[in-house]
DNA sequence: CGGGATCCGTTACGATACTG
DNA sequence: CAGTATCGTAACGGATCCCG
């Protein structure tokens, strides 16, 4: 277990680095912000070492940024508290920078998607309406996810929603490809998603916020 | 030198934390956003190493967030660029979430002062009329900054403004405890700010502009 | 004196194997 | 499923030395 090789200055950034700036650590919050997640999925995460993710998750929870759960059934559950939900506009600022950069040559796809969902949930955010609502299933090369404003306040969360409005589905590349400003807006809305209802409005009323918020991240 | 450890991930957070997820390197980039700097100013960091140092500028360089300049003359200086300047807001949110944890008990202070640089530099411009304008000389515990709010562009940089029109005067312990929400803005502009002309003016503006920029941070 | 380079002991990480 | 245990390797920390 790891322990020393600590900052220790009093200068808020460092304070914070103490506690999120080790390797793996952004990356396992980030998986959380698409809601809770167990042990083996977060194993999924391309080149970890369970040891690594045994330390990485223990120190959170040392620090109060997440919590285990349900330990007595069997299924251990990781999530975020709501310290640790304030993690999210250091990712989305991460996020941010990271899209100006080219992906390695040898990059590997993750095992799963949910990076997306702090990135979409911080971006929609900036631009919301306050008065907009809607409930769509975000399909992301299969995978599916919610996408839920309540009033002006964006939820994103690994999984299906349980009554979706409409339905939007795509490919995680093209997605990439789209923040990164390699490709225009209108060719991903005409030609790389689509939209379904039961309520095409909403869905469309979607694809307008992620334009808008797409078009703020490039800014 | 370093080079491999890399997430190689599509996702653009992992592809930020590829360039600046190293240890050190967001902490040098803070100094940084307070102006130029050279080696040897750098190495004031408590605890870094030389060769850590000098792989991290580097790397830095390779990636095009600092250049070098002026090599021939025997003084090199590093120098953000555009796309470094961008770390601002990474910078900003990490300090905004390291405010929340208490100080480790074996805290070494930096030194230098320059990370407060970038924190207020961000935080001020968030909450400051486009309309704003001041020049004034930041003292605290007796090194010099220059505040710049022109037309409600702000800049902080280290080093005295050269024609200031007011100056503050307080301690960098002060300032850490009113960002941590450990002391009451009014008890900080009451007891640990000294206020000075000739522009008195402007020094109260930039009072003003400070306790609305640090309750902005706070919620 | 500023701007490093070199060396070496220590710590953290990565991979794999193994267990309650 | 949710972790330990072990071990080789890469990165870090501290010190010293070097060169213009």
């Amino acid at each position: 277990m790891s322990g020393t090789r600590r900052y220790r200055l009093l200068c808020p950034i460092a304070r914070a680095l103490d506690r999120v700036g080790d390797r793996w650590t952004l990356i396992i919050l980030r998986d959380l912000h698409a809601g809770p997640a167990r042990f083996s999925e977060l194993q999924t995460l391309p080149g970890i070492a369970s040891n690594l993710l045994t330390d990485r998750l223990r120190r959170l929870e040392r620090d109060g940024l997440i919590t285990r759960r349900g330990a007595e059934y069997g299924t251990t559950v990781y999530q975020l508290t709501d310290l640790g939900e304030r993690t999210g506009a250091i990712l989305f600022e991460l996020a941010t920078f990271g899209s100006h950069f080219p992906a390695d040559a040898a990059v590997s796809k993750p095992g799963n998607l949910r990076t997306i969902a702090v990135t979409l949930r911080m971006a929609c955010q900036r631009v919301v309406e306050p008065d907009m609502s809607l409930c769509v299933a975000l399909i992301v090369d299969g995978e599916p996810f919610s996408v839920a404003v309540d009033d002006g306040i964006v939820d994103v969360k690994a999984g299906a929603p349980r009554a979706p409005e409409a339905a939007m589905e795509t490919s995680y590349e093209a997605m990439i490809a789209v923040i990164d400003g390699e490709m225009r807006m209108d060719d991903f809305t005409a030609h790389h998603v689509e939209l379904s209802g039961p309520d095409y409005g909403k869905a469309e009323a979607f694809a307008g916020l992620l334009g808008r918020a797409i078009n703020a991240m490039l800014t």
